[in-house]
DNA sequence: GTTAAATTTGAGCGATCGTTCAAATCATAT
DNA sequence: ATATGATTTGAACGATCGCTCAAATTTAAC
């Protein structure tokens, strides 16, 4: 029962991801799932249920990765190549790069109560992650002390999500190279090219 | 004609932002515009048609405010107050600080075809718009000549969407004002404060 | 004041929405 | 083999979706 579950949760990952929080019906979740209704709705409940097994899902996995750049030597470096990643994935998979979050909350004022918090729970445990890149960076003396880690954890969550959004509209991926490049420029603190 | 019209725009605009493109119902709009159905499709021929309308009346003045900067002496100072201006608005009015096309962008996989264009044809001319602002700030001192004026201004279009987007959840407007601070600075390429 | 054209009205169309539930099927234990 | 519980099936519900169109109303011209 347990893998099953599992194998559901990403193929309706696929189908939220794709098209959204409101655009997606519980037949397109049917078809991706190959499950009738009556089964979805004893194993998830609701279709906000199952998106909110989604939507931790695919955090706990973006948490992961953002976990990997803080527990890593040569923090900035690993930032880097966390940036650059989903910026060269193929066209059958470009729904995959902008951030599920971000794609959700556009739909916020239709959204069900229970989605709208997860999604903030969702934002600030992701920014928890990104702060501990901040502070291992400065521990291995990366970046200086004295930072306002809050403050630069929020500006590089904003920066993840510019990226993310900028690379679904934006056809040149040495543009979004330069850009991720740009980013952990801004973050040390000299403009480097 | 003309005038009500107008009116009409700006009424459906505001559902539109508040709820997106998928979330707004023609009967949302229907009270909105206080309009029975037979007279917006006579007068805008579909939801589409309508949308179209209303995202082009967004696009041009936020084109407009963009060029206001890139037209005015103290390029950089104006960037910084456009950057910080929409962050102070009243909770009433929330929902207007995501950017309308990002938040439509939301539904990419969902939406018709003619949308889709409109909003990539809204993201380049927007962008046009930028690059403008990074040109002007070249020719009067401010910015260095040899700057990728394109890469620059996808960056600063990048940063205006990240502002925008962190604004509608993130609860401290002195964060947000910081962020508007720094991108200017990254702008410049010295990290001040 | 009458007429013709332009506009608005609002009931209602077919399709799809999220969801339910009785019946059928599958799994497990004895 | 058979009984019992867990799971899945799929037809169908009421609500809502974008949209249509004949009839009513408003506007403009003479």
């Amino acid at each position: 029962m347990g893998y099953p579950r599992e194998q559901s949760i990403q193929q309706a990952t696929e189908v939220f991801w794709l098209k959204g929080y409101l655009g997606t019906g519980m037949r397109d979740l049917q078809t991706a799932m190959d499950k009738r209704p009556g089964s979805i709705y004893s194993a998830f409940g609701s279709k906000e249920g199952l998106y909110l097994e989604v939507l931790n899902h695919y955090t706990d996995v973006l948490h992961e990765q953002i976990m990997a750049v803080a527990n890593s030597d040569n923090t900035l470096q690993q930032l880097r190549e966390f940036l650059r990643s989903p910026l060269t994935v193929d066209d059958s998979a470009a729904h995959k790069i902008q951030c599920l979050i971000v794609k959700t909350q556009a739909d916020w004022a239709e959204l069900p109560e229970g989605v709208k918090n997860a999604l903030q729970t969702a934002l600030a445990n992701l920014r928890e992650a990104f702060k501990a890149v901040i502070i291992k960076a400065q521990s291995v003396g990366e970046l200086p002390r004295e930072l306002p880690e809050e403050r630069v954890a929020m500006w590089l969550q904003g920066q993840f999500i510019a990226l993310r959004t900028l690379a679904t509209s934006v056809a040149l991926p040495a543009s979004l190279t330069w850009m991720a490049d740009k980013i952990v420029s801004d973050l040390t603190g000299d403009w480097a090219q």
